[in-house]
RNA sequence: GGCGGCGUGGCCGAGUGGCUCAGGCAAAGGUCUGCAAAACCUUCUACAACGGUUCAAUUCCGUUCGCCGCCUCCA
């Protein structure tokens, strides 16, 4: 079974679910106040890949991912635009779910929205206040922190180290102590609000997720995840009132890494493609993907053009593979014997690296490998079994999400198979300078001519 | 102030106490090709600095320098 590091433990650990061959997933999603960025796209990949990788393995997946749709963010941008907040939670909701489409995340199993869940969560603050963990004061419900053991964990601090260092920053109100945090928030005018026993409000950030995780996945599910800023202090207060509510929370934390996008320099030579929007608009969606691949997922990712560009050059790898095993006349069963142990080899050595905590780098450079094992049986003269090697690569890269793409030849038009056709008389008469010259008129057209034995293929540029 | 991470060749990025020190992109040369493209082969730059441990360190330990994250809403 796979590996993976446990951010609560401090180190890998097998990832033993509750449910034999079934995994019960809760990542943290979006607020929905603004327009995704490609740190967004990077938790959102890395999620889908681990759930993907999963399936491929045979084992049926859960996967909660919620969208806040009410809190402070959205209301201040629902009154800088005049907007509402349901209006503004809508529309961000609905471009999330575009560009995570547009990169090819799967949708999540339940997408719970936290103002469907305020009753429950009421109902959650009830039980802590009553249970003697939290206190009601004019400026709404606190959670008294210092009240549940162990609190700290996910932080790896002690609870009198946090303390200080919160002292260092606000202060103010009626918490008891700094590290309190809020469940219920008193209404203002204005703003959208709920029936409670603490009066009107609205319900704190922390208290959705364990009220929708325990509710659609019940308790000691196997994994909640996350970007590392949410470790603490968002996952360690949900912790703490799952733990007031006496109730087993996830059995596994684990926490992806930032991207890094260099400040100015980067801004003005990348500049739109920090909105994922932009970023799947212009680029191969697909290239994204290979690049937060190609790191491992707890280091910082550093997003530039350039390697977005790289990546994307990369998948070329990928796609003329496809191209050249397009249609395989005939599969061999299988392969000869040292072939057969080799590819075995490598398929086992990819697996080893995924469930050693995910080692997406390395997983793809035994795909790579594959690739270059492909290409030279072919070259070799033995089709059929490069053909069976490739096979494999796409197999495994459908493990990580990642598909190779076929140049649709149906789009052709009239226009460009003329121009092939009469390229193909030029090049049968010897007339090459004519036949260069309509090269080039294709590739104005953005087709890319191949000469190949079996005749002229075309590709996009 | 506290806690944690990072510094690898032109770029991105794995990894390892020693043996041929991933992979991708880029560059150079070659094979193939009418020319290209694709593919394959070959080559080129490494492990921040300084000490220590060791028969042997890029890999372990320490120090220094540089960069970054968290402790406050944040993927």
């Amino acid at each position: 079974m796979i590996r993976i590091y446990d951010t609560a433990l401090g180190n890998l650990v097998e990832l033993d679910l509750r449910d034999d061959n079934r995994m019960a997933m809760y990542v943290c999603g979006p607020t929905v106040y603004d327009t995704p960025h490609i740190g967004h796209g990077r938790f959102g990949l890395i999620f889908d890949v681990l759930r993907r990788y999963l399936q491929f393995m045979g084992i049926e997946v859960t996967y909660v991912s919620n969208v806040t749709d009410i809190d402070d963010k959205i209301i201040e941008k629902a009154n800088q635009v005049s907007s509402s907040t349901a209006e503004i939670a809508a529309k961000y909701e609905q471009e999330w779910w575009d560009v995570m489409d547009a990169l090819g995340i799967l949708r999540p199993t339940h997408t719970p929205h936290a103002t469907q869940y305020v009753t429950q969560m009421v109902e959650v603050i009830a039980h802590l206040v009553e249970k003697g963990l939290a206190y009601n004061t004019v400026e709404g419900v606190y959670m008294e922190v210092e009240k549940i053991p162990g609190y700290g964990l996910l932080a790896h601090q002690p609870l009198d180290t946090l303390k200080s260092g919160a002292r260092l920053m606000v202060c103010s109100s009626h918490k008891r102590s700094p590290l309190d945090f809020v469940l219920w928030k008193p209404a203002k005018p204005g703003e959208p609000t709920w029936d409670s026993p603490w009066g009107k409000g609205r319900p704190g950030w922390h208290t959705e997720c364990v009220t929708m995780a325990l509710d659609l996945l019940g308790e000691d599910f196997d994994l909640h995840g996350g970007g590392a800023d949410l470790a603490f202090p968002h996952h360690e207060n949900e912790r703490a009132q799952a733990q007031g509510l006496g109730r087993r929370f996830a059995r596994r934390w684990m926490h992806n890494g930032w991207v890094v996008v260099e400040g100015e320099k980067m801004s003005k030579s990348l500049g739109n493609f920090v909105s994922l929007k932009d970023l799947v608009e212009q680029t191969d969606p697909r290239s994204y993907r290979l690049l937060v691949l190609r790191s491992h997922y707890r280091s910082p990712l550093e997003v530039t053009k350039r390697t977005i560009l790289d990546a994307q050059d990369a998948l070329q790898r990928l796609d003329a593979l496809k191209r050249r095993f397009e249609n395989p006349d005939i599969l061999p069963d299988s392969l000869p014997d040292p072939l057969n142990r080799e590819l075995a080899q490598a398929t086992k050595q990819f697996h080893d690296k995924m469930e050693d905590d995910l080692d997406t780098p390395a997983a793809l450079a035994v795909i790579f490998d594959l690739v270059r094992k492909a290409n030279t049986l072919a070259d070799q003269g033995q089709l059929a079994y490069g053909a069976l090697v490739a096979g494999e690569v796409f197999s495994l890269c459908q493990a990580l999400g990642l598909f190779a793409a076929v140049t649709d030849n149906n789009l052709v038009d009239d226009e460009i198979t003329k121009l092939v056709n009469s390229r193909d008389q030029a090049r049968l008469a010897g007339n090459y300078a004519l036949a260069d010259s309509l090269r080039k008129q294709l590739l104005a057209k953005g087709w890319v001519a191949e000469d190949t034995p079996v005749g002229t293929k075309l590709r996009h540029a």
